[in-house]
DNA sequence: ATCCCAATACGAAACGATGAGTTTTCTTTA
DNA sequence: TAAAGAAAACTCATCGTTTCGTATTGGGAT
C-alpha cells in the first residue's frame, strides 16, 4: 500500500494520522478477528474520521495487511541460503513462525476474506502469498537448474505441495502448529524435490 | 444437519419448506458468493419466514452446507479400492473433482466462514473436512500397518501434505486447478508415503 | 516578506442502504 | 393445545458515501 505524496498544492497528508490507523488496528487484532473488525471501530479508537481510512486505503483487509506490515519485526530479510535446498526450508520456516505467531489467524482470516472479494484477494497476493511463492518458485527452479532438485515436477505443484499444508493446517486444525510442527515439516516436505 | 421429526404434539416440520430453503439456497449459490448470500435472500426467494429457517438451521453456513449436500450426485460413495494408496487416490481425485467444480469456490467460501466464526467451523469441520481427513488417515494408517507406506511420518502430517495442496491451490489460484492437475496431483502427493 | 486564494486533508456527523437475529401476529396443521 | 408456518416489524450495527466546518499547504500577487 503506498501513498504518492506528490509536493502538490493542498494540506499534505498527515503520517501521525495513518501511523494511528496502523496502531490502532494492531490493537483491535489482539481482540477481534478480521470479519468482526470494523472500519467504525478502527476510526474510533485511532480517533480519526472514517473518510481519512477511506481516503488512504480501499477496504478493510488493506488497512488490516498494512497494519501488519507496520508491525516491528515484519520486514526482516533472510540471511543468505547455502544451497537451494536450504533457501526454501528457511521460507518454509519463517513462514510457519509467523503463522504460529499471534498473526497466524489473522493471516487466516485474511485469506479468507480474499476469497469473498476480488480486491482483497488481490491486495492478499500482492501483499504476502506471491512474495513467498515466486520466492519458493525461484529456489526450487534454479535448484532444478543446478542438479539439486529432481526435475520432474512442475515448480508451481511444488510450491503448493510446500506451502498448501502449511495453510491448511492452519485453517483446519491450528492447534497442531507447534513445536513439532516447526521442527519436521521443513524436511519432510522438502522430500517432494529430492530425488 | 439433522431435524429430529420426533412424533409430538403441534404441527409437524414441512419437508415441502425444508425443500424449498435448499433449492433456492442452491439457485443462489449460481451467483452469489456466500459472504453476499443472505439468509433474506434465500427466505425470499423459498417463500418461506426467516423464522423458518433460523428453526432448521443455526446460521447460513449450515444452511448451505445442507444445500450442497442435498445436490444430487453429493452423497456418491467411493468403490472398494484395491490396495490403501489407491483408496487414498480416488479421495484425493473425487476432492480434485469436486472443488474444479461449480461448488469449488462456495467450499473455499465456506472454509473461509469457519475461520471467523467456530459454530461455522465446527459445522465445516463435521460436513466436510473431518470425513475426508479421518478417510484417509485410516488408508494411510492401514498402509502403514502392512508396509505398503514408509512408516517415519505420521498420518496427520501426511493428511495434510496430500489434502492442504489442493485447497491451496483453490484458494490461492484457482484459475489452475486444471485437468493437468487432475490428471498427475494425486500420484505425485502419494510419493510422500512411498519410499 | 506578507497576504490571499485555491486545493487538499482533516475529524465529526449525518445519510441511505442492507442485513443480522429476534419478536410479534395471525393462520395452519396435527 | 401445541408447534410450525409466513409475513411483518423491530433493534442494532456497519457499510461506504456525503456534507460541513476547520486546518494546512503551495503558489501567485503585492
Amino acid at each position: 500500500m503506498e501513498n504518492t505524496a506528490a509536493a502538490k498544492k493542498g494540506r499534505p497528508r498527515s503520517e501521525k494520522s495513518r501511523s494511528a490507523i496502523l496502531n490502532a488496528t494492531n490493537k483491535l487484532l489482539l481482540q477481534t478477528s478480521v470479519q468482526e473488525l470494523s472500519i467504525e471501530a478502527i476510526a474510533k479508537k485511532a480517533k480519526v474520521g472514517k473518510t481519512t481510512i477511506y481516503r488512504w486505503w480501499p477496504n478493510k483487509t488493506a488497512v488490516v495487511m498494512d497494519a501488519l506490515a507496520h508491525q516491528p519485526g515484519m520486514q526482516t530479510p533472510l540471511p543468505t541460503a547455502s544451497s537451494h535446498r536450504e533457501a526454501i526450508k528457511m521460507q518454509l520456516d519463517k513462514l510457519i513462525r509467523l503463522l504460529d505467531s499471534k498473526n497466524g489467524q489473522t493471516i487466516a482470516q485474511l485469506f479468507s476474506e480474499a476469497q469473498a472479494s476480488d480486491t482483497s484477494l488481490k491486495i492478499f497476493k500482492d501483499n504476502l502469498l506471491e512474495p513467498l511463492m515466486d520466492a519458493i518458485a525461484y529456489s526450487i527452479e534454479e535448484g532444478q537448474k543446478n542438479g539439486e532438485f529432481r526435475q520432474d515436477i512442475e515448480k508451481e505443484i511444488a510450491v503448493d505441495m510446500l506451502c498448501g499444508p502449511i495453510f491448511f493446517r492452519l485453517m483446519a486444525h491450528p492447534e497442531d502448529l507447534n513445536d513439532e510442527f516447526h521442527d519436521t515439516y521443513a524436511n519432510k516436505a522438502l522430500r517432494v524435490l529430492e530425488a
